[in-house]
DNA sequence: AAGTTGTACAACCTCTAAGTTGTATGTAGG
DNA sequence: CCTACATACAACTTAGAGGTTGTACAACTT
């Protein structure tokens, strides 16, 4: 995934709001208006974050008549995570390294 | 983990700076000055961007003498990996069902 | 055809993030 | 001590995020 993919989706997994709308799609597509209601936000702003979602294609829309429900994309959140694991393998390796290293400094089996 | 704290995880990994960072410190501790070398950057920038890191505990940092050399915190990446895969699962789930639904609904076996 | 409903667009406000320059502070070394 | 170096703090600028209100438009309902 490119750079700015992975700062999409960082970013917009880095608003409550969003996190809780992707809860909230992680239950069952929605419309707009059933996003809105639970929040104290405005039709308007709730759509903004829906089009920061889109972007990030953290979700995907298709058109229903006079309405456009929302439902999950979970390839970006994959990669996300792949990017968080690598990471977190690499210096889980430089800590279980340095684990082993103590544990010889200390006499340990 | 804390909502908030989720945010500023999400957030500190929104900026492809400060995962350049964390990529350059998972192969080794380094100094403020050695981390502001490769970027086209301020020394006081990239301590702003340490000082996020700091806050959303994705490094500490130590005192030796005049340098303060930053190490990698693996803790609350697993914390972010694990929102994403929780959340990966759920929804992970609807398709499975949904790929159940079809295939029945296709009279396959 | 007229009205209602669901969503999007535009203009605007406010706050914060990310960068800058300039300066202060603490520690090391001559 | 004095100087040089590594980092931090303060004040400022700019751009964008997140919110609002007002309005437009397309698609159902009657």
């Amino acid at each position: 995934m490119a750079t700015d993919e992975l700062t999409e989706v960082f970013a917009a997994l880095a608003d409550p709001t969003r996190r809780a709308i992707l809860e909230r799609l992680a239950r069952g597509d929605a419309t707009v208006n059933q996003l809105a209601e639970p929040f104290a936000l405005t039709q308007q702003a709730v759509s903004k974050h829906l089009k920061v979602l889109e972007k990030a294609r953290l979700i995907s829309r298709t058109r229903a008549g006079r309405s456009r429900p929302c439902a999950l994309d979970a390839v970006r959140l994959d990669e996300a995570a792949a990017w968080i694991a690598e990471h977190r393998r690499v210096w889980a390796d430089r800590y279980d390294r340095l684990d082993a290293h103590l544990t010889a400094l200390r006499g340990d089996s």
